[in-house]
DNA sequence: CGAACACTTGAGAGACCTCAAACAGCGTGG
DNA sequence: CCACGCTGTTTGAGGTCTCTCAAGTGTTCG
């Protein structure tokens, strides 16, 4: 059974438009900008890996379907992320947009011999990024108990999504989304949010948004521990 | 709860042999050969990582305790395995022998001009195998049933450890290894091997031997679907 | 041969999953 | 403007599976 059935292999890149962009120390070359609609698809697993991503603005899940059927989301990408780093031919995961989303494509082209080494330290880069994110999410998914994944899965988004109040997330992605990245149902993810909620770690004012008051209790339930 | 409380730091290397090694395509540099006894450290979690080591012989388990007090078994080393590669100063993981082992250890030098690049791949290929690793533990973790997490555990192996017969693999961890890597308690590792056992799947003629009799079936289980 | 250790098996409790139903937000059409 | 339907979310009840606690079996080593 796969959780959602929405797969759409929409490909509609507005032309290139080829500008210079922002020149921060992850990505110094050119690139294109992709306006996207809420869930469309970037690439798809199995494609040809020829482009690297970069989140301007909205959010992207990276998912992987698997054998058996279900969806496996291995990370999700936001503002300033990099997505899409392969080193052989082909994709290994789908990326699909959340919301409505602008994304920096950076060509793979043949680099120039002075940015060889520059372009070698970019994959570096991306690369122990992923080696991370990987391994945090291996960390979480050892945990057996529901509210610890939850738990960790607030703190990683604290980190990554509070941006001015550290109290305060909009969650751009689905309660099936985090369900299928903390590999638990629909239901036990709303039922642990929902008793994080009565145990007055969280405030929940609106579906996507979550409001942290005892960031204490929550980093103690991430150990899984009470 | 720690599952096994026998992290001894024990650093009885013996004294570094500087001898010409067999220039293997990963590794092209001047090591020393390193024995241990079984349930012997190589490095600590912390510990600065200053050396890459390959193992000639034996089995390695990488490991970390988490804050809960749980042990999670990241990876295993076997055989023409590297491990211990970190990009920044200290060691993520504890690396522990399994049974009797011979590593080489590659001092991790500032690298002369002309090893530069070739150093630098050295660095993307292991990065690109533990990430490669890490993903694939990922969706082994993403099984909810614990028949599917050890089917996957056991194709694993076959891949890994099956020299020669295809069909026999000879497990140099322990049961409680086996549970510490794939979530589970061990007695539900021990539950579900014998379960595959009723099922003709595997046969277990001695404790760390396992003989594979249906891979097809193994190969469905993995799913998680029957 | 005995003791320590690792492994295996059993019984009961708790947690998550499945199935089901109710609720809320949102856009559409009357 | 409101009814309606659709989608996404939340809550409830029961079953199944894993974990916990416990006892028993087999191996290995002194």
């Amino acid at each position: 059974m796969i959780s959602t059935p929405r797969a759409v292999m929409t490909e509609n890149f507005i032309p290139p438009i080829r500008q210079p962009i922002d020149r921060s120390p992850t990505s110094q070359t050119i690139g294109s900008i992709v306006r996207l609609a809420t869930h469309e698809t970037v690439f798809m697993e199995g494609d040809d890996a020829q482009s690297l991503y970069r989140v301007m603005a909205g959010a992207v899940r990276l998912c992987k379907i698997l054998p058996g059927g279900r969806r496996l989301i291995t990370d999700f990408a936001f503002k300033d992320d990099q997505f899409g780093l392969e080193l052989d031919a082909h994709h290994k995961v789908t990326a699909e947009t959340i919301g409505p989303t602008v994304l920096l494509r950076t060509r793979r082209c043949p680099p120039m011999q002075q940015e060889q080494t520059e372009f070698h330290d970019n994959i570096v880069d991306a690369l122990r990024r992923d080696l991370s994110a990987a391994q945090a999410h291996v960390v979480i998914l050892g945990h057996p108990e529901a509210r610890a994944r939850v738990a960790a899965f607030l703190m990683s988004m604290i980190r990554r999504l509070s941006a001015g109040h550290p109290h305060t997330i909009d969650l751009p992605m689905s309660r099936q989304d985090i369900a299928d990245h903390l590999c638990l149902t629909i239901e036990t993810v709303c039922r642990s949010l929902s008793e994080l909620r009565r145990a007055h770690v969280i405030d929940i004012p609106s579906r996507h948004r979550i409001v942290i008051k005892d960031v204490n209790s929550l980093e103690t339930m991430t150990t899984g521990e009470e």
